[in-house]
RNA sequence: GGUCCCGUAGCUCAGCUGGAUAGAGCACAAGUUUUCUAAACUUGCGGUCCUUGGUUCGAUUCCAAGCGGGAUCACCA
């Protein structure tokens, strides 16, 4: 709730009922724009009708009624229907002020709100490496966890590996027949990636054979069910669900490359969870609960052995459960993954699913379905749903070689940042150590910000060809002005200036208020973001205040600022902006450099 | 075909529960540095907010239809 806004509101609902004799009327208030005088406006439209009150006129009896009651009221101006409001400028040095020593601005305290959130993110399969798109799923489920965290929830940060199904069968099928024993130590390849290079040979094969069928007669679907290669994955995963002892040793080996290669990759990345499942342990909870919900009717068993569920009359369609071999399919997994979530944490207000938008459908199916098994926690299941990384040709298909693999975007990030950072020369007194943690922390808030300034609903375009921009509406831009007031800090510091709000400070110019205001209205903006799951507001938060800090750097010097009292106030004031940008970053996962 | 999402400047994106002359960045053109870091600042160029209706004092925003694009409706995950 913004204050400035709560005293606006009850000042004029008593105008309006002194005035008018108006009670109970809708209060439309919003920000000032930019061109015009003032902090809030009001629109005075909606009271024409029972006043019978040209709207001018309307705001200009506001606009005294307010300044003569309200002190913290200064000044007002009429444009058409639109009363601008001014604030004075004690008020908002007050403001600043008040938070001066603050570090966290904006955030509520640590676990205030007695929510706990589980917050479901990653979930990479063990068959191919990160590519992209989840590089958008782990930058956006840490960024919503940190959001949740600073709007005082408890958020456990986990991860549901899916390391078992036939997808993984097929690179082990591949790694089986061609692989001679391969391994990272022997290829010198990254274990993720090693695993996912068979996977693309048991499609490439895969797909060899399925012509081989089309050529003898048969349709397409039929082949994609006969062709020898599937049938051999299909009995590897019966096998694996049997506990074969050899395909289980193989599985074990494989997957153990993965998490080796996916672990480097997550720590250059910077995400970590509190804890992790995986589904080749959850899925027989799954069929537990099949079980159950056969023996209560919710779900059916069908002659061919497979058992169901009827949608139809919600709207769905109907849908598979259990196949007639008795393996689990995607969705029997996810039914035993949250209920073994909610058993192990019993205080659960939520759980969140940070799952792309493609899979809309299923989520809807399994939330229902879990509500009809008698849940109540079903309703505080929520799908944060996404769009898709995209490229000017259409959406990645790992299986057709045109994903943007994650390991080699970090690299190409750091490359830059290198390069950058050593065109323009300012990296003096760096060690060689600090200059690689620039160049990370560089090249990881561009990617980052590039990714999370995008409103996560909406899909979002990467072009490979275009670099990752490191100039204008960017995460380094935002580092860089950061170190920008990192520096005068220092220095101010070194003269030993005081950083105070003086009571003696009279006037402030119109960027010092328009930051203040910034400040003032981030608390607002993380409630915002944590209400709608959007780091996206956050981003273009500290953007706008970033520049217009920019602007105010170039047209007015801190440090040789004549008078003492104003000096003083603006190292409090751009102090508070390097907090509000810094914890701003944080939000979104990404780190902002004292110096660069 | 059913359901859902999207359509804003050449490109990538903002635009809060309906409000003033629709904003940024990139690109393009021009300018700013003996002054706290030029990864910056300033100016210019650039728009049928997909189309047509409707609701409203007021619609990029809400509703309906149409056009265009995408996702999904698997015993894949």
């Amino acid at each position: 709730m913004n204050k400035a806004i709560g005293i606006l509101e009850v000042s004029i609902a008593k105008a309006l009922s002194e005035l008018y004799s108006i009670s109970n009327a809708p209060i439309p208030i919003q920000k000032t724009r930019n061109e015009f005088e003032g902090d809030y406006t009001l629109t005075t439209f909606a009271y024409t009708k029972e006043t019978k009150k040209k709207p001018e006129d309307l705001g200009n009896e506001i606009g005294n009624y307010l300044v003569k009651n309200n002190s913290n009221i200064s000044a007002f101006n009429v444009v058409k229907g639109f009363l601008n409001i001014s604030f004075n400028d004690a008020y908002w040095c007050n403001y600043l002020s008040a938070v001066v020593s603050e570090k966290y601005t904006g955030f509520k305290k640590q676990n205030s709100s007695g929510r706990t959130v589980l917050l479901e993110y990653s979930s990479p399969n063990t068959n191919k490496p990160l590519h992209l798109g989840h590089i958008r799923n782990n930058l956006l489920g840490w960024s919503v966890a940190e959001i949740l965290k600073a709007n005082g929830h408890k958020v456990i940060k986990t991860n549901i590996v899916n390391d078992r199904g036939i997808h993984i069968c097929k690179s082990m099928l591949a790694w089986q027949k061609w692989g001679n024993g391969e391994t990272p130590s022997s290829s010198g390849i990254k274990g993720d990636h090693l695993v996912g290079k068979y996977y693309v040979e048991f499609d490439k094969a895969f797909k060899k054979e399925i012509n081989e069928l089309v050529e003898k007669g048969l349709n397409k679907e039929e082949a994609e069910k006969k062709a020898p290669l599937i049938i051999e994955a299909q009995e590897m995963l019966q096998k694996w669900e049997k506990g074969d002892t050899e395909v289980k040793e193989l599985w074990k080996t494989m997957n153990s490359w993965v998490y080796a290669g996916f672990d480097v990759t997550y720590k250059t990345l910077g995400v970590e969870f509190d804890n992790i499942y995986y589904e080749s342990e959850t899925y027989i909870k799954g069929k537990d609960i099949v079980t159950d919900g056969l023996a209560k009717g919710v779900f059916v068993k069908k002659e061919d052995g497979s058992v169901r569920i009827d949608l139809t009359a919600d709207g769905l369609d109907e849908k598979v459960v259990l196949r007639a071999d008795g393996t689990s399919v995607y969705i029997t997994q996810d039914l035993g993954t949250a209920v073994l979530r909610f058993n192990d944490f019993p205080d659960l207000s939520q759980a969140i699913y940070t799952v792309g938008n493609e899979q809309e459908y299923h989520f809807k199916v399994l939330f229902l379905i879990l509500d009809k098994l008698g849940y109540k926690w079903a309703k505080e299941c929520y799908h944060l749903s996404y769009g898709m990384v995209e490229l000017p040709e259409g959406k990645m298909k790992s299986r057709e070689g045109t994903v943007v693999d994650a390991d080699d975007l970090l690299e190409e990030m750091f490359a830059t940042s290198k390069q950058t950072t050593a065109e323009l020369g300012k990296v003096e007194g760096f060690s060689d150590a600090e200059l690689e943690e620039l160049y990370r922390t560089i090249g990881l808030g561009a990617l980052k910000y590039f990714m999370l300034k995008v409103d996560p609903k909406k899909k979002m375009l990467f072009n490979p060809k275009e670099s990752i921009d490191f100039n204008g509406h960017t995460g380094p831009f935002i580092q860089y002005t950061h170190a920008r007031i990192k520096s005068i800090l220092r220095k101010a510091n070194e003269q030993n200036i005081p950083v105070i709000v003086s009571k003696d400070l009279n006037q402030i110019n119109s960027l010092e208020r328009d930051l203040i205001k910034f400040i003032y209205e981030f608390e607002h903006t993380v409630e915002e973001s944590g209400a709608t799951y959007s780091p996206a507001l956050i981003a273009n938060f500290v953007y706008e205040l970033t520049k217009t800090f920019s602007r105010y750097y170039h047209d007015h010097s801190i440090l040789k600022e004549e008078n003492e009292t104003v000096k003083q106030f603006r190292l409090a004031l751009i102090e508070q902006c390097a907090h509000i940008i810094s914890n701003g970053m944080h939000l979104l996962g990404i780190k902002v450099p004292e110096k660069m």
